[in-house]
DNA sequence: TAAAAAAACAGGAAAAACCCTGTGTATTTT
DNA sequence: AAAATACACAGGGTTTTTCCTGTTTTTTTA
């Protein structure tokens, strides 16, 4: 609340268009104002530290570049646990959606979601600290019906990253590169993610990661 | 033109939360009124055929469900030859930027463009007729130096079975032995959709398949 | 804090992918 | 019928990928 009374919120997302936009539609709503926007999770980080204020809820983009809204979220939930924060994502990942709410995030929706219902969502993680629209929902009830996590094998965030350009046109050098990495650790990766999905070569996981979701076209 | 002497605008967008938040920041703007919004190009066809007063100025979406901006600027091109179409994206893809301008679109820009920036767009639409940006007129001056950016580029069966295959774990030795063909042609086959689409590595084929629905998972 | 596990890194080598130039043979165009 | 075009194919070269078997360093765990 700032001293207006009003719901003090803060948008975290790199597309300058759509926060500034965003912006304007909540400063809108009656009782709720955006006191600041970040483009980042570091860009966030480094203007919570500067306010003696700080926001009741902070609407985090998902993709974002340098620090993306699952490690800010990690990051939130850490330092700043009386922020609600409100996932915003472009799609309806199951599993984007868990994890965020796994990270602590209070709700989740999608950037074509009606203005009406994120007014309403605002409303309802101020009055009930939380917002769950029937897609997070939904994506709760199938969680319970997906057992065995150990049929999925998991990434480390290095793999991850590695899978990502894995399916560019960057060689295996110039991914060590833009890692930071000897080509030979990128080559232990590689091996590694073969061997555990049995795959044969890059085209194989290219494709797995494409049917699976780790990368998004 | 509005009575009230502002110049008029309308935003095709799928984007709900996006197209709304849009049309509260221009509204904000000095001379700019938002009169309506459509989902996808369908729905702006018809909401045109009820207007006394046509928009003075279209953004419109690229990626829309339905009725997609491409085929939109053709029928607007066609119909409303007099109202000046601003493309909106999320990428930077020059075969994008380029075939919207072909289609008669007076500007293309990123949906990450700074608020400040879209004002002076929609100014210099109006006064100039266009609005190019510096990635725009990139985009053009790099196409002068590409030998014909096919829009579409054709395959023949034998293309697209190997670039089906391509999409799989078999090496080019089998998809040779598999067409029934010499490893040399199969080369030839890689070598010739490589240097059309400009392309570096097999990964960037099956992207492109993929991409362009040459593929389906 | 010592042992174990995980992560980063190397040398080396075979296979595959990539890229160039060029030939013969159909097929289509003029 | 001659010319242009498209197609199947080769020789031969460089680069990248793939796949071994290791060592060193860092982190985790007992």
């Amino acid at each position: 609340m700032n001293n207006l009374n009003e719901t003090t919120i803060a948008i975290v997302d790199d597309h300058l268009l759509f926060a500034s936009s965003l912006e304007k539609l909540i400063n809108s709503f009656q009782g709720f104002r955006v006191i600041f926007k970040a483009q980042h999770g570091l860009d966030l980080k480094d203007k919570l530290k500067h306010l003696t204020h700080l926001p009741d809820i902070i609407l985090l983009d998902i993709n974002m570049p340098v620090m993306n809204g699952f490690d800010t979220q990690k990051w939130l939930t850490a330092n700043h646990p009386s922020i609600r924060v409100l996932a915003l994502s472009m799609d309806d990942n199951e599993m984007f959606i868990l994890r965020m709410l796994k990270e602590g995030a209070k709700g989740y929706f999608l950037k074509d979601i009606h203005p009406k219902d994120l007014e309403n969502a605002l409303i309802e993680v101020i009055e009930r600290g939380f917002y769950y629209s029937e897609m997070v929902t939904n994506a709760m009830v199938n969680s319970l019906y997906e057992e065995a996590p150990d049929l999925e094998p998991e990434f480390n965030k290095n793999e991850l990253q590695f899978i990502e350009m894995a399916c560019s046109e960057l060689t295996y050098k110039e991914i060590a590169e833009k890692m930071m990495l000897s080509p030979k650790t990128v080559d232990g990766y590689r091996r590694d993610i073969f061997k555990r999905l049995g795959l044969r070569n890059r085209v194989g996981l290219v494709m797995y990661a494409l049917r699976n979701k780790l990368f998004k076209i």
